[in-house]
DNA sequence: TGACTCCGCTAAATGCATTTAGCAACACCC
DNA sequence: GGGTGTTGCTAAATGCATTTAGCGGAGTCA
């Protein structure tokens, strides 16, 4: 708590009968200047006795390096859904000590400007630019030759970027389903037309989608029902299939394109005096904290937002590639898929 | 994108005609050296023409102040229970141009002492160190004087600390069930004999209870039934209240610890047979997103994080009182409370 | 011995904004 | 005219680490 004025790289070198050049160079580890063993010895032990710590603001104003990152997203940083892309860019700066600056625009373009202009400002050796739903990014221009590089979003003019991948995870739910012996009764809900169209939403729900129906193609395999839901959210979940189930006797499973969905579904089945998986399978995407509340467990695959997010710190220290990253989705199994009643 | 080199106040006063000096004064509004309307406008414009940004390093390294702020959080940052702490900090923090880094550590010492330094090291103006439950914190002692607040949380060694106002909180939730006409039939999920014996959990919890005792002693109603759980999930929930319903006919409304637990006692409920709020009225804590997924809509008392982040903006910029600040539970109304069956 | 190269280390410049001390010019007063 | 203020502005110092240029002395070579 006392306020000790801080130690400076001057202190060290006269504690240590060295120039603060001397001093410099050994705590950096610079080799060029052929320092003497009994130089480091004397420099280290200095700087150790009195708990040097450079300031970063002199090293920066030299350097132009601050060992800190900007984070800019919309949303991601505050809501449920990318919790883990948050928490996989803090571990992974935090193990190369690199410190992150969270920024939330909303959105918002002007936010957008002055979230930029705010980690400029700081000197941040790389920006990572994140989204909470998987989407394109306009990124205003800015005058700077920073590492830039896409957390869950695309982008125009910044090509480095992270997305899950979305084909194989499509793939591997409509396997789960296939595998167990479902295929002619099962409901695909929340496809959207516009989605495949590409009019909407992004292009990763789209490649979900894709990867769906490649599953079922090759297995010859056809949905009973695609029930197009625009709004991903459990209440919608819970009325289509609601309605679907009083149409229809000869559903076996409900592949979900999200966990709310699938919450929502849950519900319904339920309210019909059905139950999960013994008369209805269910699959669904992303691994919400939501599906481990379920009962029975919902099996799901994953958003892989954490591995997301440490990738993002790997590639802006790295320097970008310019590549488009895919992180595999993982698949969990939990216990809403059985086989067909028969 | 072009890489130009940075506009520097020497190249404004430049093209101002002026002197560093005045230039510096006159965009810091300062007003000690009475510098000429005429002056103004020079340097205004100048500074506007070349777009100038000051270098934060470079003043930092005079001024040791940053317009940066550290939120150091145990998990806070990471999980769902606290995004509104951190959007609220995010969010007032931004209205006032300043930056936060967010640094997790997962409520491991090594790395509290880590997450300290490297926010000292880049001169952060204050620190908030926040928890995901409110709780006690061992904050290390670090040497320096910088204003601190505690969010979410208290702690031995700093005085000023933000807490949800949990006492009338839980007088709330009870008033809500007792205004609804239950008076005998309601049991108390979650209430925790340690907890009120001070022994574990958090102040805050035992506030909470004690809110609900009080309200409860002024209508001069008793639970029925306290059921003690140490694990607030909704698999604790489900189990607790599932077995309460096989034993008791004259339960009429459930006054749950937390939205996860009522979350399972919805399940229970429902697996019952029984219905909510017909048979059975459901009145919890937190406000979790949970709540307004669940059919009926479940009234909870919220936690008022997005509030309280912004206060501790509030309260490190205009620099701590050593107080206690109790923010406001807000009572989210919504379908899981009827009067009793009759 | 003179010319040259290494070695081990240091002086001084640098990056940039802020701040302290102070200067030149003019007005005012007795 | 000498003394005292005020005005409007600037020179120079400051904060601190990094980096460039370079200095003495020892060793090497011919």
């Amino acid at each position: 708590m006392a306020d000790t004025k801080r130690v400076t790289l001057a202190d060290v070198a006269r504690l240590a009968g060295l120039s603060p050049t001397a001093v410099s160079q050994i705590l950096n580890g610079r080799t060029d200047a052929r320092l003497s063993a009994e130089a480091h010895e004397k420099a280290l032990t200095a700087a150790a006795k009195l708990g040097y710590r450079p300031n970063m603001a002199a090293r920066s104003l030299r350097t132009a390096k601050t060992s800190s990152l900007a984070l800019i997203s919309d949303l991601v940083a505050t809501t449920r859904f990318a919790n883990g892309l948050i928490r996989g860019v803090l571990e992974a700066a935090q193990r190369v000590q690199h410190v992150v600056m969270v920024l939330e625009t909303g959105g918002l373009p002007a936010r957008e400007i002055q979230a930029i202009d705010a980690a400029l400002d700081r000197e941040v050796d790389g920006i990572i630019f994140a989204s909470a739903r998987s989407r394109e990014l306009y990124i205003p221009d800015f005058p700077s030759a920073k590492p830039v590089v896409l957390l869950n979003a695309t982008s125009l003019s910044h090509s480095t970027h992270i997305l899950p991948d979305e084909q194989a995870g499509g793939r591997k739910a409509a396997d789960v389903l296939l595998d167990a012996g479902h295929h002619r009764g099962i409901a695909l809900i929340g496809h959207n037309e516009d989605v495949e169209q590409g009019t909407f939403r992004s292009e990763t729900i789209a490649r979900r989608i894709r990867g769906i129906r490649e599953a079922m193609a090759v297995r010859k395999a056809r949905f009973t029902v695609e029930a197009s839901i625009w709004e991903w959210e459990p209440e919608a979940g819970y009325r289509t299939v609601f309605a679907l189930l009083e149409q229809r006797k000869d559903i076996t499973a409900l592949l979900c394109l999200n966990d709310r969905l699938a919450f929502g579904a849950y519900q319904a089945i339920s309210d019909h005096g059905l139950s999960v998986p013994a008369d209805i399978s269910v699959v669904s995407f992303d691994n919400d904290e939501l599906a481990s509340y379920l009962r029975p467990g919902l099996t799901t695959v994953g958003l892989p937002h954490e591995r997301m997010g440490e990738k993002a710190i790997e590639l802006i220290l790295g320097k970008p590639d310019g590549l488009e990253h895919l992180m595999e989705m993982p698949l969990i199994l939990r216990n809403s898929v059985a086989p067909p009643a028969a």
